[in-house]
DNA sequence: AAATTATGCAACCGCGCGTGC
DNA sequence: GGCACGCGCGGTTGCATAATT
């Protein structure tokens, strides 16, 4: 790990430190304090810039310091602050005693961040995200969804499963449009957005109505989606969704009863849940899976 | 089993701020 | 006011290790 042991052209040692380097900071530290920082690397006998081992010390040397895995706890208190504070890591560290502002950034940058991104949360604003690349992140799990639903063979598969889909892409749409309404003024929410990527016509003057209106108000054929769109108390959501729809059984013919942009507006049979789509990832494996299962046990039944 | 890719994290770097002259 | 200096912060790097192919 770390950098190669070097040294600049000043003569003075740069990357890890050696357990004897450790010890001679330690030791000086522990008798005279650091004083200054600049001045201690030769009064204590290093071959270091002052930085580098003010850096050692502060990150890795002081006694005070706690080691090991962030708490649960500690994490949520972490989220929190960078919520209010933003990346000042050093006023985020002061609330979680004994770790480092370079400890808490690399969690930051390592885990939480990720963590945000799969709630579908910005990892910035901590808002719903309502950006492109979200967008995209749904689409190419409906379009992991399309590739199985090439794969069939029967022809009444075929039917079921592009009703499945086309629920599957409804559903993200929707929930984009949720987002972005939650954003006052959002810059992507313009007319060629809504007509190129979500295939929406007619929508001149959205995005000056948008604000103090509900999606459904606006575009009534997303009154159901609504209707079952509920805080989560669940921190662990794949990307397709960012709003948080809470488990709730909902017959997927109810979903389908107000889309209008769907091809074949026709009830289906089976029943999911929306806790199926939402808590498990959009993987091949789990679309195959849950549409192998439908198709095997009551899609068979419509013809 | 080997090669490749992803991840974690200690350490470096540049910049801005505060202080003293 | 202007300059120099020291310090601390936040962003970034690059290596070791883990995971995947």
């Amino acid at each position: 790990m770390m950098r190669t042991p070097s040294s600049d052209e000043s003569g003075l040692k740069k990357g890890p430190w050696s357990p004897e380097e450790d010890k001679i900071l330690v030791d000086y530290i522990q008798k005279h304090g650091h004083g200054s920082w600049r001045a201690l690397p030769k009064l204590a006998g290093l071959n270091r810039c002052g930085k580098s081992c003010r850096l050692r010390w502060t990150n890795y040397l002081r006694p005070d310091i706690k080691r090991g895995k962030f708490s649960d706890e500690e994490e949520q208190l972490i989220i929190n602050l960078h919520a209010v504070l933003g990346n000042k890591w050093a006023a985020i560290a002061s609330h979680l005693p004994g770790r480092t502002d370079n400890e808490i950034k690399n969690l930051w940058n390592t885990h939480l961040r990720k963590k945000l991104l799969q709630m579908g949360l910005d990892p910035v604003t901590h808002r719903p995200r309502t950006d492109h690349l979200n967008l995209l992140t749904n689409l190419q799990q409906i379009l992991e969804a399309a590739k199985i639903v090439s794969s069939f063979t029967n022809p009444c598969e075929i039917n079921n499963a592009l009703r499945l889909h086309s629920d599957v892409t409804q559903l993200a749409k929707f929930q984009l449009l949720q987002n972005m309404f939650a954003t006052p003024s959002p810059s992507s929410l313009t007319d060629g957005f809504l007509h190129d990527v979500l295939g929406f016509n007619q929508c001149n003057n959205l995005q000056n109505l948008h604000d103090g209106n509900s999606v459904s108000q606006i575009l009534p054929n997303f009154q159901n989606f609504e209707a079952i769109q509920q805080p989560s108390p669940s921190n662990s959501l794949p990307n397709l969704v960012s709003a948080s729809p809470e488990r709730s059984p909902v017959k997927a013919e109810n979903v389908n009863a107000n889309s209008k942009e769907c091809s074949n507006p026709s009830s289906t049979t089976f029943e999911l849940t929306w806790g199926d789509f939402m808590e498990e990832d959009a993987t091949d494996n789990y679309w195959k899976g849950f549409i192998d299962q439908h198709s095997n046990q009551t899609w068979s039944t419509v013809q």
